[in-house]
DNA sequence: TTTAAGAATGGGAATCATTCTCATTTAATG
DNA sequence: CATTAAATGAGAATGATTCCCATTCTTAAA
């Protein structure tokens, strides 16, 4: 736990934020699930004792300082992740019926074609590609229940 | 103009939907401009002659129907667009200061090895993986206004 | 250590997209 | 045309996110 903590405080203060209970928080409990996490899942670990507002805030100045990442999932709910030097680049598997969220990395073949057809097509459409998000949907015989999913 | 709300109405009818003036004006107008379009677009175009509600309902039956496909630019707009048989699969370039949308084809090599490597990860995680999505951001150098994300 | 100044927080209101409800209108069918 | 189910319009309700502001922390300097 203190390790968690720890390193939430080292990871803030590199990047020149100050040190609050709500930013450690949550950094530690990121680092302690090392999972992609909602709103939810994190107002619910932290027994709401962080407000929504302030949640919110964390992530903005988290993610503005490259700390962490968001993404949507496809019930179009906001996840947070890690995002720290060794951690690859990757893309994300999610189960509809589950709703677990997987990471998945492409391999270094493929992710080289796709950086050569990224910049064949940025070309094509004059337009500077900066990102790419390589995303897989589908489910596994645990429900029908397609959960994830909006509609 | 007569000829997309004919293909709106044969497109109904095909089908099995009712025809009414906000499905055939929707279907008209996508087919018109032939490009993603979203809420607030649809609602300018028709002068906002069609109940909002009514507009989300009509999507969603024509969603269900199979005739158009939605997905969110990376501002979490909802976009429609057609999905006629002719339209093959294809993915999507934003450009995040026009807030253009570009259909993209990877083409047949690299969409094969995509298909081998899902199916692969699909095995290893023991998941079905019906859908995937592949999406690329970017800027033309128009503006550096990044309109299209939020944050 | 104390203190001052700015930064961050909590709580609640405001906003925005989307969904729901229900009374009224319309489409399809014979 | 009349009937009946389906669809619509208008607005209320919901849910997620952002905004506001008074209060509380953090930090760094004295
Ligand atoms: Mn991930
Ligand atoms: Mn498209
Ligand atoms: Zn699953
Ligand atoms: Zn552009």
């Amino acid at each position: 736990m203190a390790m968690n903590t720890d390193y939430a405080r080292t990871l803030l203060k590199q990047h020149g934020l100050t040190i609050t209970e709500p930013r450690v928080f949550v950094l530690s409990l990121l680092r302690k699930f090392d999972t992609p996490m909602s709103i939810n899942d994190i107002m619910e670990k932290s027994k709401h004792t962080i407000a929504l507002s302030t949640l919110y805030r964390v992530l903005a100045d988290l993610s503005h300082a490259k700390i962490v990442t968001t993404f949507s999932s496809p019930n179009q709910k906001l996840l947070v992740e890690l995002l720290d030097e060794e951690r690859e680049h990757h893309h994300h598997l999610y189960c509809e019926s589950c709703e677990k969220v997987f990471d998945v990395s492409l391999g270094e073949e493929l992710e080289g074609m796709i950086e050569k057809l990224i910049s064949k097509i940025g070309e094509t459409h004059q337009i500077d590609i900066q990102e790419h998000s390589f995303e897989m949907y589908g489910s596994c015989n645990n429900t029908g229940q397609h959960s994830l999913r909006r509609n």
